[in-house]
DNA sequence: AATGAAGTGGGGAAAAGTGGGAGAAAAAGG
DNA sequence: CCTTTTTCTCCCACTTTTCCCCACTTCATT
């Protein structure tokens, strides 16, 4: 399970250090693909597997889920830790999310998001303004 | 099950001791969120999980889900006890409540409050007034 | 008054964050 | 096809922070 947020720098060669208890829960390497809005996601590769089997699972037939398969596919890469507990973002990635000279990381159950800090703090301030929100409609007992 | 109120020191590296009748129902880690209004809020480690477990259950749209769990987890951290009972607040944690030197912890039923010592006095004086309009309205048996 | 438990403070060892360099692999160019 | 250049990866080094342990003080209880 991973929660709370980290801020770290990236170096000029695109590495970035992920918290340490984030690292027990990811053994040596991890998925990286595009978030469906400006930052990127790392699945730990037991949860990557997972979701790659339920995708698997569909009917092939239909061309959206062609689509589907090719994008979640052809945008994910694997990285791996070096001896100081740090991954190298692809280029591609770093661009997409844009993300420069910091990031933010920050652990949502059972995925990690990597953020640039600008739109993290809107996405963060939003994200609780609506949680409480939400939690109230569903009558969640918090 | 918590309950009192208990004032302590906040010392130069953060650390923050819990009544000892509070650490026996909190074994060896606490988990860490914001509270609701300038507070942090402290669950056991069972309660955190049941809580967890109860938001993944409901069924909402992907996309509110993600925010959700962001704003969740994103501000969640875990804390363990060290030999003398005392855990480190984070210091985003401790900013975002506006605590210094001095904390007032609170047990909250199933769960503790660590509020700055001014707010405290304010919402406890509130509390207190409006408790008995409360459980009226709530038909809450006495 | 003595004993024990709880609160408070600080120092040292270990871990984590950050930066850079050398060698290997890959890519580009002639 | 071979050479040159670039990129990537692994390793090493330094700095900062965190964690763990020890010690002292205070308060309550017997």
């Amino acid at each position: 399970m991973f929660f709370g947020e980290y801020s770290y720098k990236v170096d000029e060669k695109g590495r970035v250090p992920l918290p340490p208890k984030f690292r027990r829960d990811m053994k040596d390497a991890v998925i990286l693909t595009k978030g469906t809005e400006k930052y990127i996601v790392a699945y730990p590769l037991a949860e990557w597997k997972r979701l790659a089997g339920s995708l698997a699972a569909k009917a092939v037939t239909s061309a959206s889920l062609r689509k589907l398969n090719r994008a979640v596919f052809g945008s994910a890469f694997s990285a791996s830790f070096d001896g100081q507990g740090r991954i190298t973002l692809p280029s591609s990635l770093r661009s997409y999310a844009e993300i420069g000279d910091t990031v933010v990381v920050v652990g949502v159950n059972n995925y990690v998001e990597l953020w640039n800090e600008e739109p993290w703090k809107t996405e963060k301030a939003s994200a609780e303004e609506q949680a409480s929100q939400i939690m109230e409609d569903l009558g969640a007992q918090w």
